[in-house]
RNA sequence: GACCCCAUCGUCUAGUCAGGCCUAGGACACAGGGUUUUCAUCCCUGCAACAGGGGUUCGAAUCCCCUUGGGGUCGCCA
């Protein structure tokens, strides 16, 4: 087999949602895999350029996931340049070649005229197609066109004929090109169409296997036309699942919705490696149960046949999982990571001494049982900072109830008999004792109403370590 | 509309290509129990599905047909 090489074409929209996220990981583990490499291309020869920024981020992304690429924008390469809209002298030439050898021809038919046409079909309920209208026009007829200054596309000639081909997730595939029409390679504009850029691109980039999501599939038998026509060797091919959205929608269509974007996992505090394991093992018994290095998934990475043409994004799942990496990662870096979040809500200041990083790791190591998300440390972290409380009104209902005002009482008349001891620590298992001694309530009904008065929460991390600040009443 | 694809617990899914190892496995959710003098975390147990209808076969979640439901593709879009 020659060498492996695989790409992953971001978007130009420039943000990476999981489902790109799922590409990438498979076209990098592939590449590790076989020893082979990943380039960066952006497919942007349409009229959506990609911007510095939104390249920024895309790269930003990429790195947060632990995904290298050997070439790329920035980085260059033998093959360059990474981005399709600085290549157009490439599609040119090889325009010029289909051109030469006639597999081409010049289509001179207006937007109105074929939205006629599609529309005639469409009432007919036939399959809308262009009809090869300007396939035999005469250099007479041409030049009148060009007299007129119309503009013309350029389209490939597809003859009646069988493509077969074998996809590494499908098996094999079969396509009769007589359900085709004669595509469009370069737009009036002298842009390329996408298909006519990605086989350029691919071929010239020596692309050894492509691997992306079915949505694609349709097109490759025009793909694989075009790499013959052009004399290329044809990759290997593997169709992955779409991606769906809880909505049973794909998230490729989903541009507005954030909700599925990797930065906005990275900024609500999730870890990479959760994007990983969810990722990479979703549905399989693994998940969960324990949690994977990225590396970890090299060895094991094999592109496994599957006729499934979706997979579900299941955002319950994956903060499952992050849960699991959260507790069992290194806990420093789990407090450095958090920190960020702490400063924001003015939790603690910019500049630390050094005693209050360890006061914070021990804050952080307490609560991170706790949580789905390193966000979420801010939920519980308050009572740890900030000197009072503010009670929600669904507590102070409940602490209105009969039973917990003796409670109160009783922790009331504790406290006010030990007022000399509250500055030192009154032990807490001794201060719960004597209120169960008082009110004969249930351990548990007491220690939820402490944690009320004191937290303001209903929920938290283990009572007894939290109450060395139990100077604050109600 | 035409063409292609898919359908498993409440949810996400494994199993389908190569029919028997499936009285259908896992995870989440839910319910019960246990640990922790605590809500929770954690551990254990339970609940719960092959979309419907026909075939083929000794045997079907698995192969074939129909129905229903969902999706993809069909532009000088990307």
């Amino acid at each position: 087999m020659s060498k492996v090489r695989v790409r992953f074409t971001p978007s130009p929209v420039g943000y990476l949602h999981v489902s790109n996220a799922r590409i990438a990981l498979i076209n990098y583990l592939f590449a590790r895999k076989h020893k082979g490499e990943l380039l960066l291309r952006i497919e942007d020869c349409g009229k959506d350029r990609m911007t510095d920024e939104a390249f920024e981020q895309v790269t930003k992304d990429l790195r947060w996931l632990k995904i290298e690429w050997e070439e790329g924008p920035n980085k260059g390469g033998p093959y360059g340049p990474y981005r399709q809209s600085l290549r157009g002298k490439i599609y040119t030439e090889r325009l010029n070649y289909l051109i030469e050898k006639k597999l081409v021809y010049p289509c001179y038919a207006t937007q109105k005229e074929l939205e006629q046409l599609y529309a005639d079909q469409r009432q007919r309920g036939e399959k809308v197609h262009y009809d090869n209208r300007a396939r035999n026009l005469s250099e007479a007829e041409k030049l009148e066109y060009e007299n007129q200054g119309r503009k013309p596309v350029w389209r490939f000639k597809v003859e009646p004929q069988k493509i077969v081909f074998h996809d590494m997730l499908l098996g094999m595939m079969t396509f009769d090109t007589f359900e085709m029409n004669d595509f469009v390679v370069m737009n009036a504009d002298h842009t390329p169409s996408p298909i006519f850029a990605i086989t350029v691109d691919d071929a010239q980039m020596k692309i050894s296997h492509v691997l992306w999501e079915q949505n694609h599939l349709q097109h490759i038998p025009a793909h694989i036309l075009l790499f013959n026509a052009l004399g290329y060797h044809i990759p290997q091919y593997g169709h992955f699942e779409m991606m769906y959205g809880v909505d049973s929608q794909p998230l490729y269509k989903q541009d507005l919705c954030d909700i599925y974007s990797c930065s906005h996992l990275r900024r609500n505090g999730f870890l990479p490696e959760s994007i990983h394991n969810y990722l990479l093992l979703f549905g399989k018994d693994t998940l969960s149960s324990t949690t994977h290095k990225l590396d970890d998934f090299i060895e094991g990475f094999t592109v496994s046949p599957s006729t499934k043409t979706y997979v579900t994004f299941d955002p319950e799942a994956l903060k499952k999982i992050n849960r699991c990496c959260i507790q069992s990662a290194d806990l420093i870096r789990i407090a450095d990571l958090t920190l960020p979040y702490l400063k924001e809500n003015k939790m603690i200041s910019s500049n630390l001494a050094q005693g209050d990083y360890e006061y914070i790791i021990k804050v952080i190591d307490l609560i991170r049982n706790q949580v789905d998300s390193l966000a979420e440390i801010n939920d519980y972290a308050g009572i740890f900072f900030f000197d009072y409380v503010a009670l929600p009104n669904a507590l102070t209902q409940k602490l209105s109830e009969s039973l917990n005002q003796n409670i109160l009482r009783a922790i009331d008349k504790v406290l006010d008999e030990e007022k000399d001891l509250v500055e030192v620590n009154v032990p807490f298992d001794e201060f719960c004792s004597r209120i169960v001694e008082l009110t004969q309530a249930d351990q548990g009904m007491i220690q939820s109403v402490l944690r009320w008065v004191l937290t303001g929460l209903e929920h938290g991390p283990e009572l007894q370590n939290s109450t060395n600040y139990c100077q604050k009443k109600k």
